[in-house]
DNA sequence: TTAAAACCTGCAGTCACTGGAGCTTCAAGC
DNA sequence: GCTTGAAGCTCCAGTGACTGCAGGTTTTAA
């Protein structure tokens, strides 16, 4: 067997992600160390790339690293129950909802903003206005995001 | 004229916001520094008010404070085209149009997921399987964030 | 053998705050 | 005038999830 033949650099385009991240994922315990050469140069096998995989896929999915952390070591025993990787991913949807609606609202006031502007000196400019009178805006959108 | 006379906990309780928050905006130079008592405690004016409150709502539609800091300073002086400050606009409409699709897509997957579980072991847990396995998602959404 | 590309470690920086330690000032009640 | 507790002050470190750099070493192909 000679499984661990990937350097870091190839992983990175493998995966689609850069090399310092795949470090910062060892470092802080979320990929496994790589094994080394001789000259102490990290080689990757196979399941390095699935769990790096799975990592990318989660991130762009929304997850935080603790969530991942937690998704991952789930993943590793197969018995155990689904519902916490279920409601891990419950939290991660309403989360995601909750920020699709902020921004729906976001931009329905930019492109209130664009739409009105009439004035083509400051004075009149209603981007500005919109912003300086927080009473311009017709649905309240204070209560604070909560999230992120 | 006995104006500035709100201390900074009323203010940041009158915005919505923190006092670390206040004093953080005005050490980055995006607040003008307060007046003070005696004692050294920062005391404000409504101006002030007006232009924190200015700050939080464009942060609220997710302008970044460079962005921030230029519209408050074509906000100040009334004269010049307002083409600037629609062209910041209008960017960051078009970043929350594309953050809105790409949570869109986030949130479709997501609700996949959680729909299709059929086990209730790990092993057949649909979310796990599809974070390991990209292949499992209908629309792909590699493309790479690109935004925020 | 040589040269370039890729790799290494360690550390600093990013953004927009947030939190804490340890101290001082203010305002209200007595 | 005194006390007390809330609110303020400065300074510094930490957050999350990386990213970038300096300065050196290893690998690989010509």
């Amino acid at each position: 067997m000679h499984e661990p033949s990937l350097p870091i650099g190839a992983l990175a385009r493998s995966v689609g992600c850069n090399v310092q991240t795949i470090r910062y994922y060892e470092q802080v315990g979320l990929l496994p160390p790589a094994s080394r050469t001789a000259g102490a140069q990290r080689r990757y096998a196979e399941v390095h790339r699935q769990k790096l995989s799975f990592i990318r896929h989660a991130r762009e999915l929304g997850f935080s690293l603790p969530a991942i952390r937690e998704l991952l070591a789930l993943a590793e025993e197969g018995d155990s129950e689904c519902t916490r990787a279920d409601r891990i991913a419950r939290h991660q949807l309403e989360a995601v909802r909750r920020r699709i609606t902020l921004l729906e609202r976001l931009r329905a006031e930019l492109e209130r903003m664009l739409e009105h502007r009439h004035g083509r000196r400051v004075r009149d400019c209603r981007v500005i206005a919109t912003l300086a009178d927080h009473g311009l805006c017709a649905e309240e959108h204070h209560e604070a995001d909560a999230e992120r």
